[in-house]
DNA sequence: TTCTGATCTTGTCAGCGACAAGTTGTCACG
DNA sequence: CGTGACAACTTGTCGCTGACAAGATCAGAA
């Protein structure tokens, strides 16, 4: 909306966005930095200036990823009663997935979260991880800002549906 | 073993050899046709000759996953009575994956198992499953040769396994 | 006004996958 | 033996990529 001639103005979110409808039409291979530029019409070292590296650009897709998956759930438990809150959350959590299948799998990809990822993806991811903890326990289990070691009921809601929705998006399944 | 001036000799397998170790210890996007020429003394181009593409060495890193994870499977199970078959069939399912993280989670990873995949890849991938078949049955089921829609036992076996899997290897798991 | 910093530019570098064309080794067949 | 065919490997090149450096432009604050 600024003027357009010499700088975009939104150029940051206009990346992600156009990141976003790549990564699902075109796979995760086809990112980079100066396909985006391309696109947008800027010139190749633009987006350098707003993810200083390709990796953390797919960083901030992730923890959009996070942060929509959270979403998801926490509305799907606004909407029912605390004794539907698992089911409830649960599909959301699978709806989430399937609709962004490409994003989901980004998430869980591997270095992802590793140690030196910006600090969003680390507080969305943590938002999600809680979203999940409340539907499982049907509220936030005490000190759960502070522990992050699972229990049972968590690792095995959180092992299926997460094992179910890797193994769909693989295409491993048939008609099931 | 042969000559040490012009041919390698066993350069296919050599890659491999390599492509191996530098996946487990580098991950996925250290994997390079250039890299790993390099690092066996040859030309950029000698790769080439024995896997066209970068995405078919992957496939073939994948299919010998494949292949491990099946032995592996087959092999648990003929050391144990059919009465275990499961249990232990998933004992050395986890215990592959957790022993080579990476390589699991290439088999797994996007586009695979593509259509235009090698068919060695389709054969390994298929005796797999159908070790988890006989594992989850306690024998392979009539006809499994053909049909490969799932049943509600398979699904939830193999979601739970490869669920746990991922979430492990993400580090989305404290201490379990 | 002037200065400061964020934004975007052009220019450049090394590494990559892929392809083309030439070179060397090996092996079967006459 | 020798010769022809083929596989394995070479150098060379192309376009694309991420990353960096240095300069141009713009907006807002002092």
């Amino acid at each position: 909306m600024q003027s357009a001639t010499y700088h975009h103005g939104n150029l940051r979110q206009a990346l992600l966005d156009e990141a976003a409808t790549v990564l699902e039409t075109a796979g995760p291979d086809a990112l980079s930095l100066r396909g985006l530029a391309k696109a947008l019409g800027v010139s190749h070292a633009a987006p350098g200036h707003h993810f200083s590296s390709r990796a953390l650009l797919i960083a901030e897709l992730a923890a959009d990823g996070y942060a929509g998956l959270a979403d998801a759930m926490d509305s799907a438990m606004d909407a029912a009663d605390a004794d539907r809150w698992l089911a409830e959350a649960g599909r959301a959590y699978v709806r989430f997935a399937l609709a962004h299948p490409q994003r989901y799998r980004l998430m869980f990809s591997s270095g992802i979260l590793g140690s030196d990822c910006p600090p969003r993806l680390l507080t969305e991811s943590t938002r999600a991880y809680l979203s999940l903890l409340t539907a499982v326990h049907q509220g936030p289990p005490p000190g759960s800002q502070e522990t992050y070691a699972m229990d049972q009921a968590e690792f095995g809601a959180w092992s299926i549906v997460h094992g179910a929705v890797m193994l769909w998006l693989d295409g491993q399944l048939g008609a099931v």
